[in-house]
DNA sequence: TCGTTCCGTTCGTCATCGCTTACCGTAAGT
DNA sequence: ACTTACGGTAAGCGATGACGAACGGAACGA
């Protein structure tokens, strides 16, 4: 989907995070990534199911296993809609900034 | 506490992004947030109690009323959370694409 | 063809979490 | 001092979702 809401809202679980972050690293099998959790293999099934619409990451055959890896314009996506928000914040600092010059951090 | 996960749990819901994307444009008090959202104002004050040790928020008294608005140093957390992502992420696209010259979208 | 391995899916259960209602504390105004 | 406005907190409820067990299917190797 490439949205920045719909991906938010995948990554926002601790375990999805987790497969996400060890996906950065490269490809992955569901039952390699399951091994280094303390999750069952169908769980992480179910959380790969939701990044992937999530258009996070991808899924290709590879025999009898199936390798995971991140989807770039889902990446591309978070970081565009993360890009819209700074400048937004920063623009509203900087007004807000101007009319009360004295407290910063 | 200016940690990537926590933050992204925090963002990870549809009221709390909005509450904070309603922040990002300047500092509000907590019932003008209410006022544009489907909740209540105990619900609001809820999730900005999350945001806020969260490190993504801070609060200051005005009056009877009190003013939120987005914490810079979360926002550089969050960017330097996933700056870290993007790199390791195109550094394995990098290493998989040398050694599979072919397939690329 | 048979057995093995790996994965997706369904189902049921249990915890988590978001939301509302009601109540209480606090700061200004009169 | 009384009243009003604003916001945080407690309790309870309802719903979403994460998890494991069990089953079924597809791809290799013998």
């Amino acid at each position: 989907m490439t949205n920045g809401t719909t991906a938010l809202t995948a990554l926002g679980e601790r375990t999805r995070l987790a497969i996400f972050e060890r996906l950065a690293d490269g490809p992955l099998a569901v039952g390699e990534i399951a091994a280094g959790l303390p999750v069952s293999r169908p769980a992480v099934s179910q959380h790969l199911k939701v990044l992937k619409q999530a258009g996070l990451v991808r899924d290709e055959a590879a025999g009898t296993r199936r390798l995971y890896s991140v989807d770039p314009a889902g990446l591309a996506a978070l970081e565009a809609y993360f890009e819209r928000f700074w400048t937004n914040a920063l623009t509203s600092f900087k007004d807000a900034a101007e009319q009360h010059p004295q407290e910063q951090t």
